[in-house]
DNA sequence: TGACTCATGTAAGAAGTTACATGATTCT
DNA sequence: AGAATCATGTAACTTCTTACATGAGTCA
């Protein structure tokens, strides 16, 4: 359902094709719904059939240019004021850290090393997305930022949080 | 996948009937993991006639106590140790923060203000967890705490940001 | 006895992943 | 000419959600 109104919500901004898309999907958005082109396509095909979006345009290769119709910006509209965002987000790296405990504390740590090396990384492509960029001017580019800021500031919390758990499991009696 | 091994590491700690396991996924694990009932059972089930798990005894209500094979504490430890983390976690609510321009600003404002009331309810939910737990003292129970802990973590700073991003878009230009 | 919780399952459908399949254009 | 990229699609399978279905024990 998501999918739906991330793609509804990218036709709405303006035209896109089908690969265009998914190219911000390999990107920023991928960042909070990952989603590939054999989704991407047929659901593309679903959305224009049920009359959310329209084809305005064909180029070179067979690509297709899709736009939102009026009832699909209404219904991108009604997804974001009147549906709550779903809260059952799955975390894999979360569930691991409940089972810590199996390995034993060498094997925790290395763990928990490898886990602030990729957040540490996940951070520098972040903070050089922020680089890249302009200063947001229009609101569409105010609320990629905000999305950025949002990423940047959890992943420093993580980042943290791992930091900590490191030196917390160093602390731990030996069994 | 995720659930396989997160049933297979609760079976490992020691026995749990199905019931159990799913009280523990709409409790602490469901913060990571949700799961639901029909997603638990016949998961069992399988794990069961591949040798993973079996069962080990017989309760009131036609209930079933499973627990970990060897060959399924061998699995849990080689998915901790093994595999990478699944990093493409689908997130509703930021995937949402892209599309908060498509609001005018007093919405925007109203959303950004509701996620903060939800995240300050869902710390002190967390909260509350930590001051009803004893001090951890075994393994186990410190790798629950560390999960707790990042959630926290997180939690925090996805607060602080709603509180910035409301600012923000208070300070935005009329369009 | 009636409501509630405990306890387990199945079935249909939606969403997501992996693999298969094809062809056009551009660049070297 | 060959490789890389652009561009779209389908098919099989796994995972997850929603709904259907049933029955035992407990408590007021």
């Amino acid at each position: 359902m998501s999918l739906r109104h991330a793609l509804l919500g990218m036709l709405a901004e303006g035209p896109y094709t089908g690969w265009g898309l998914l190219k911000h999907f390999e990107g920023s958005l991928g960042y909070a719904w990952p989603a590939l082109h054999s989704q991407i396509y047929p659901e593309l095909a679903r959305l224009r059939e049920t009359g959310l979006i329209e084809q305005v345009g064909e180029g070179p290769r067979g690509s297709k240019t899709y736009e939102a119709t009026a009832a699909g910006r209404e219904q991108v509209w009604r997804w974001l004021r009147e549906t709550e965002p779903d809260r059952g987000t799955r975390n894999d790296p979360l569930l691991r850290i409940f089972f810590l405990w199996l390995l034993d504390d060498e094997d925790a740590v290395a763990w928990l090393e490898r886990e602030e090396a990729y957040l540490t990384g996940l951070l520098a492509e972040l903070d050089a997305i922020v680089a890249a960029e302009p200063p947001p001017a229009s609101r569409r580019e105010r609320s990629f930022r905000l999305a950025l800021e949002l990423g940047r500031a959890t992943t420093r919390a993580r980042i943290e949080w791992a930091r900590a758990a490191r030196d917390d499991v160093r602390g731990w009696p030996a069994v």
